[in-house]
DNA sequence: ACGCTGACTTTGCGATCCCTTAGTCAGCAC
DNA sequence: GTGCTGACTAAGGGATCGCAAAGTCAGCGT
């Protein structure tokens, strides 16, 4: 639990998670599908998708201010916001300004909000790296002007560092019966 | 702050950020590299990075752990390490087995375990696509038991939701200043 | 009717990501 | 010294990402 010793070449031990059950025997798992890290990183793993909704969290709802505040190419802001629209992050509605056409703006469904603290924990992070920092934004509680960053808590309010935190799986039972059967419809693949 | 309307065509509504200050004038401000989101995603913003500092937080340490356990190629596990390395994310050291030549196991840094709230922030958001669920991991806090998430809060312990954050330029006087320079050195801009 | 503007879409390109396959290299085992 | 293993490194290729430039398309202004 040593945090913060940045004293030479003395490194950080083992102050990771603890893997509890089954999921302790880590190769016996292959994460086919069910990392849910991996299944966000498949609808928002890329720098385009997080900075529109970055924007779009700034308040911006139309296409040429997204791709303006953004410096996304036309190009790149419509294919990324035509899948963003696929995958339930925004929805698109009509609004007309007085002579003008009909035209859509572009806000965050309740998903798309709900990357809020996935973009808090990347600017937090991004806090200690080079660069400028004056020139940078701070986000406060507008209630009581305090900045705010981004947490892991448990259910029961204690906030948990990695190493008071344990994985494990989540329908054991099932997870070991369903390896059994993809095992008999395919040869063995880990056990030897 | 209509949270969980899923009744059809209705939307969100502006549940989004204030803006405040010079900053609300968003367009104003362009985002060279002051944004710590992108810079944070110049870093850690692939897929193959964030599933190593997965399984590392996960305990992995040795190299061919965390290439068969992220199911990335040797190739692209071995470069990844080697730029997280110089990233500063993970520290090499030698060790050395009974009977075996010394080699390297692989250990987050400081930083690099600071991306548990970025991890955790993922996972949760996962949750809700679609996918298998009861394959998933659940991550508990080892002392009470209970499931964690990653939560955004305030300094003075609130917790915040989006409607209820503010963004503003930290250093506004001086950001002011530095674009002024940079207006004497190239044309003006956005100005008009 | 003609041009202009705002909101895109299309096209063609270079960069990056990730994969597979093949090779290297250090020390044991024999 | 030959083979083996674990830990990489290198080479080549397909997919995706993102860019610049050009094209489309609806309506307003004249």
């Amino acid at each position: 639990m040593n945090h913060m010793n940045d004293d030479g070449p003395e490194v950080a031990g083992p102050d990771v998670m603890e893997l509890q059950g089954a999921f302790a025997r880590r190769d016996d798992w292959q994460v086919k599908g069910w990392c849910r890290i991996e299944r966000a990183l498949d609808v928002i793993g890329t720098k385009s998708a997080m900075v529109i909704v970055r924007e779009l969290l700034y308040g911006g709802t139309k296409f040429d201010e997204l791709a303006r505040r953004t410096q996304l190419s036309d190009a790149v802001a419509s294919s990324r916001l035509k899948q963003l629209l696929a995958d339930g992050i925004v929805e698109r509605r009509p609004y007309r300004e007085p002579g003008q056409r009909t035209r859509y703006e572009y806000v965050l469904t309740d998903r798309g909000r709900a990357l809020f603290p996935v973009l808090t924990a990347l600017m937090d992070w991004g806090e200690h790296l080079e660069g400028d920092r004056r020139g940078g934004l701070e986000v406060t509680h507008r209630g009581c002007g305090a900045p705010v960053s981004a947490v892991v808590r448990c259910a029961e309010g204690h906030e948990v560092s990695v190493d008071e935190a344990a994985a494990r799986i989540r329908d054991e039972a099932w997870a070991v019966a369903a390896r059994e059967r993809g095992r008999k419809a395919s040869p063995p693949a880990v056990d030897n």
